[in-house]
DNA sequence: TAAAATTTTGACGCTAAGTTAAATTTTTAC
DNA sequence: GTAAAAATTTAACTTAGCGTCAAAATTTTA
């Protein structure tokens, strides 16, 4: 049995991966550190993320063995390792649920493309949109979600429908046995406990400035 | 001197202000709880939020005493307090950097209005954008800013530029005097203390989803 | 007037996570 | 080739945040 990482240290793990992934990119595999094999320390990554080298240390040691003493964490299996954990060694399939401004920009955005997920369908209610294409891909009705899902994957539900109909859309995604959902709305979504939901909640962050803002800031 | 509340707290007071407000919109302002003033138990709002009774209680306790014993809290002052500490009994002013899809769409976001955020302008340095206005908000060229800044408030600066852009767009905004930024790239920006940065990493939420889904679905 | 409901206050205990320290191995330098 | 330096590994310690529980106080309701 896997052991779990704690929370914590999976917060970081995405910090971690851009890290190596831009270093990689930067020196173009090259190997510019001193042994065989492409070497990074603890020391390196801390001084580049802002962290202590004990932290990052420690959030590796909860991934395996990487490490040459005296020299460093090995490059390769490091960077394998984190995108194991982060699930990035498999190729996602998205659609997007509300093909207005946010649904729409999120297709065209290449975050998706970037880190391996693929955004294959939107959905909508408006008559005036389904059918057309944005960014290549087909807006349906949200009515034949299931015929949809029948015959494409879909792994991941992006709901950015308007706040009042996001359970609705939810219920339905958990219905075409979709297990994954990015909640853009304020919505507190009730799913069964196997359907993992992240909550993009907009609304929220603003709070969270607004909140931090009023502390210093007396106006 | 404020008493500073807890950051697990803070967190859920979005929930409780957004829940509130429901119940104020859907009662229409009707006295329909017992006492003279409008009351709201704990256990009533931990059946709505799916928190514990205690937890609502130690949560509320931490912004003073708005309670009635054997009924529950004074609504009013509880929904103002949560204001309070959310920072929402001002207005905000916020200005768009990046006229991008994504940039676009938060300016025809609801979310800011009904917060009592106001976008009061955009700034791109793609020619073809500047002059524009997006729902009714102009686009400034970016190279503007310090002169726009001196004539608008500006609170909140967001950024929707690419992600190689978003350091030096940041320096920028900390030189304007701008204390607040709300940060859609991945980048880690680095910034002095008083300025409050929220981060709508999209990448690192992705990879949060990926992550759970890999746990259960092994594919 | 008594019982029930609910806030208030305080104490307890647990867990997570950062920090520190010691041991081990490899590398580097002389 | 040997010794010192560097870095991971492993384990133990410490802390603090925070959820839970329990008792006290007060108001409402029957």
């Amino acid at each position: 049995m896997k052991k779990k990482i704690s929370k914590a240290t999976l917060e970081r793990m995405p910090y971690y991966y851009s890290t190596l992934k831009k270093i990689e990119e930067a020196d173009g595999g090259k190997h510019i550190f001193p042994v065989g094999e492409k070497i990074i320390s603890s020391s390196e990554l801390a001084a580049i993320l802002g962290f202590s080298p004990e932290q990052v240390r420690k959030d590796i040691a909860e991934l395996g063995q990487f490490g040459v003493k005296g020299a460093g964490y090995r490059f390769d299996r490091l960077r394998r390792a984190i995108e194991k954990v982060l699930g990035l060694q498999y190729r996602w399939y998205v659609a997007i649920f509300g093909a207005g401004r946010l649904g729409s920009a999120l297709a065209y955005g290449d975050d998706f493309q970037r880190l391996g997920f693929t955004v294959t369908a939107l959905f909508d209610v408006d008559e005036n949109l389904i059918g057309k294409k944005i960014n290549d891909v087909k807006v349906y009705n949200f009515a034949d979600l299931n015929s949809v899902a029948k015959r494409k994957i879909i792994d991941i539900g992006v709901i950015t429908v308007p706040e009042d109909s996001a359970q609705i859309v939810a219920d339905s995604l958990i219905q075409a046995g979709i297990k994954g959902i990015w909640n853009f709305t304020a919505a507190k979504l009730t799913v069964p406990p196997e359907v993992a939901v992240v909550n993009e909640n907009l609304s929220m962050s603003l709070m969270n400035i607004s909140c931090r803002l009023s502390l210093v800031n007396s106006k």
